[in-house]
DNA sequence: CGTTTAATTGAGGAAAGTCAAGTGAAGTGG
DNA sequence: CCACTTCACTTGACTTTCCTCAATTAAACG
């Protein structure tokens, strides 16, 4: 657990400290959300299990993935500058989360640098991974977006220790098409094509990257 | 000057504390870049006068602009993720940046809860302000998209005390097209038509908002 | 003031969206 | 545990939006 809820480079003292913080556990359903959007911030939350899709709404209620988060990844950041959740955030399965209240959070940044280091870290990593998915959005074209996806699904998954060939990828078309500015039934074409060109084998929500490279090319 | 680098809601005790901070400023020439994506993240940057855009490059060598920062706005947040910046900051006009070493900043933050919570506010408002450019992106038409633009240029100068509905955007069209995910020719056109419709009046960069309800609307 | 760079506009084409029908998977209740 | 209902996915035909290429005009910089 200690590893799923705050992975990265913290002594043990650290990780005693930040323990004692996670005063808590919750389970989300499928579909539950975990927070919604204009919900006070109080938390910042890690996967533990399961995984989880950000959501925003523009005023005339059309609505964007704008993340999505697979166990061991924080959650809740968009909270933090308004004091109020900018997104909500929903399972794609049943889940759970670690809860890290923000005050006491913020405290421990105080007393260790370490910590301090490693929430501006996060902050950080979140901003950047924000803004390559901007350069996804405005840059590639569909059959580019979709590869990127499946490559940085890929990667994540690897680094969590599973396997980075094949997966389980919760998300509904209808899910990934928004997240990547696209249709269902384009992402779906996509898909198909793909496998026609051996470079995936998608069966559903099952997918299993075939031809790495080329994937990489396209 | 004060007012200009770090405007919000500090007491003049840590006004002062962060004055002693801002070691510097640094004048940055038309086309300039102030950092470079890959340089080594050393300092934020607060722009004081004039205008700057972010840039991110895909690796086949295309280009993303993924910010606009006014006078007042704070820039350089995307080193903190990987100590080295992810974007490259170029100077749309003759501008100037007051500087704020990170690892002073980072010190202070811990002296100085205040601060603290200011620099995390800056940070969780730059993830909501791109997580919002992403549903721009993935979600609006080129119409859309553009009248969104220019309202939130509008508003940022309204904040910054300049008038909302008349303005000079020194970005290119090809910079805003690229911002905003579609081609120049696209950008110009969208223009055409607004001041066709009587929402807007443009010529080359000056930019007047001729109707802001209509422009809300589109 | 001339030269370079940026912006506008038009015509034609390509990529992705919409609508629609049919198939498959998954969750629910008897 | 199976049948049923619902939801998700796939595929096709057609439409729309935006992009590409090209020519012209306007603005900006040295």
């Amino acid at each position: 657990m200690r590893a799923l809820c705050m992975p990265q480079g913290l002594s043990p003292i650290e990780l005693t400290k930040l323990e004692a913080l996670i005063c808590s556990a919750r389970s989300v359903q499928r579909g539950e959300a975990l927070y919604r959007s204009g919900d006070r911030f109080d938390n910042i939350y890690a996967v533990r299990s399961g995984s989880m899709k950000t959501v925003m709404a523009h005023r005339d209620g059309r609505e964007q993935v704008t993340g999505l988060r697979l166990a061991g990844e924080a959650l809740g950041l968009d909270g933090i500058g308004e004091d109020v959740h900018a997104c909500s955030a929903v399972a794609l399965e049943d889940s759970t989360v670690c809860i890290v209240p923000y005050p006491a959070l913020k405290s421990l940044c105080r007393e260790i640098g370490s910590m301090q280091d490693r929430l501006h870290k996060l902050l950080g990593e979140q901003i950047v991974r924000e803004a390559g998915q901007m350069m996804v959005l405005g840059s590639l074209s569909a059959d580019e977006r979709v590869a990127a996806f499946l490559l940085d699904v890929s990667e994540r998954n690897a680094r969590r220790g599973y396997s980075s060939a094949e997966f389980n990828l919760r998300m509904t078309r209808e899910d990934m098409g928004s997240y990547l500015g696209m249709t269902l039934e384009t992402v779906s074409r996509t898909l198909s094509r793909f496998q026609k060109r051996g470079l995936v084998d998608t069966q559903g929500k099952h997918i299993r990257i075939v031809d790495l490279e080329g994937l990489q090319k396209v």
